[in-house]
DNA sequence: GTGAAAGCGCTAACAA
DNA sequence: TTGTTAGCGCTTTCAC
């Protein structure tokens, strides 16, 4: 692969025959410069018979920011689950003139990660992943000039929030649990790493919804000998429930539990959430619950409205909605 | 979130009572500056007092390439399959001081996705998605000196190659089935969009692996009454083993079969891929296969020395390992 | 309707 | 050992 010149908006600009800056509003179809349609077709002619690609940096360098919306996330968290709305969530922000790149969000050192992702300059962060966006890594991020969005559990005064209440996860599968008469509720705690926040905020909910119910916290690790043993213990606990955290616990869970031939639901009802492929694939099918993430297009709206006014506008939360099977 | 001033490398020489030159040399560790030990204190003290954060795109528009390697990949593709491969993978380039960033990789248009990553002038352009890295795109991306990895079946000359023969899926489950006395097998191929690439290669293994072993193509939808249909569609077809591509669609169809009192795996076999979490979730749990990658730190040390070097070191291939479980 | 030129923040060759 | 300065590619103001 030979390492071809750069071909630069000068080159194109010498190619047309007119100057960087003709050739920077033409293809900038900047409103305010009014350019000739044969000055025009010729600057787009000899761009494209050069194979003239913009430098980003340089327009960034110039414009202070760059287009880049970058979004940390830990990559074992895009299951099933946001990857569709991710895709749309890029093409919201790509119609709007923006580049969404994800990166990795180094959890265990937020600060250096901060500084890092400041150094790309973007027009703005999205702190998606819950508990990020504390602290000096907020401070380090505005002191760079950054706009951020940040994930909560109910909104804050003055910071682009996206509301995603997790413990509503519990609310939703105890009070559906507890409508059908269950009255002594298991809650799973897996012991995986990164997935302890989550589990704690559900069994809150839980607890929550849980009114004259019983709820037991269940310790639980991702495997099938974890699984077996938990049913064992469900029943000596007399449990007549579990939520089994997600449904990929649950499904393992139910697996277990017809191996130990307690029948579900009649014996014990078990409720996952997430709705991922594992609700479908085990019998009884699992009930679940799933999210209902507002719309891409106004979630980037409003990102778009942070980073060119500096408004706040409100983003509808997420909601989460029960899909009931044969499970519970 | 008030917009504050930017601190750059001057303000930081400033206030250190330095020259930009002697910050920038502290900041890089320049090997061929020497500074002497009070200055570099004064200079790291006065960056941290001020918060400063170095500024990307003027680093990449100096250097003329940026310090990102761009992975552009469909979202939905990252199942727990690649995620934690990725996440090593993260960490190696890290540590040789380039960001991964992924990106979706926007099929309908490669061309303009090309050009789109050109702007960024990353250092690399991984084209881990199968047979994005063709023609024009390449063209593009060489034309602006960027390096590229592509993926194929088998080497390429002159080119990094990460060697991803998916019909040797095909091929390791059938020689499996075929080992265990089938005769009669089943492939699924799915009907959901962008697996057909990858279900068409399965298939061409499977047919290489079969010798005397009849093998019969079983169109399928991601769907319980599919599965149920395709249950049905098996016993009169007389098979007495299913490649089902992957776990999801092989727990599917275990399921079903279970449902339609087709015993597995005495009456038929059912053989899954990728090793996800659905083959442990069905009973009987699901044979499968599983990617075995190269180490991440291979892999990014291959990419930095063509980087670097323009070398075009071999990576060792993606290799596929049979996951014996009960369902064969 | 078009061109000249300044300057975004940084690095590195050269000077001192 | 440290400072001066040119210049990376681009946009935009101002002048023509």
């Amino acid at each position: 692969m030979p390492k071809e010149a750069q071909v630069t908006s000068a080159d194109v600009a010498v190619a047309a025959g007119v100057s960087r800056a003709t050739v920077s509003f033409v293809l900038n179809d900047t409103p305010s410069a009014r350019v000739s349609d044969a000055t025009r077709e010729r600057v787009l002619a000899a761009a494209r018979e050069l194979g003239y690609v913009p430098h980003a940096a340089a327009r960034s360098l110039r414009a202070g920011r760059s287009d880049i919306v970058l979004l940390p996330i830990p990559v074992f968290a895009i299951g099933r689950l946001f990857s569709d709305w991710l895709g749309e969530l890029e093409a919201a922000f790509g119609s709007l003139g923006y580049r969404l790149m994800l990166i990795g969000d180094h959890s265990e050192d937020p600060l250096a990660a901060a500084r890092s992702w400041a150094q790309l300059r973007p027009a703005a962060v999205l702190a998606i992943a819950a508990g990020r966006m504390v602290g000096e890594v907020a401070g380090v991020l505005a002191h760079a000039g950054i706009q951020t969005l940040t994930v909560a559990e109910a909104p804050v005064e003055g910071v682009l929030t996206f509301v995603h209440d997790q413990s509503l996860v519990g609310v939703t599968a105890v009070e559906h649990l507890v409508a059908r008469g269950r009255r002594r509720i298991g809650v799973v705690m897996p012991a995986e790493r990164g997935l302890s926040v989550l589990a704690e905020a559900r069994l809150v909910g839980a607890r929550r919804a849980a009114g004259a119910a019983e709820i037991v916290p269940l310790p639980m690790r991702y495997t099938d000998s974890a699984a077996a043993a938990l049913a064992v213990l469900g029943r000596e606990l007399d449990l007549d429930a579990v939520f089994g955290f997600n449904d990929e616990y649950a499904a393992l869970l139910i697996a277990a539990l017809g191996d130990a031939g307690i029948t579900v639901p009649d014996r014990i009802a078990v409720v996952g959430a997430d709705d991922l492929v594992s609700s479908q694939v085990v019998r009884p099918r699992l009930t679940s619950i799933r999210y209902v993430m507002p719309p891409a297009s106004v979630f980037a709206d409003a990102v778009d409205r942070l980073i060119q006014r500096e408004e706040i506008p409100e983003i509808p939360p997420v909601r989460f909605e029960l899909v009931p099977r044969d499970s519970s």
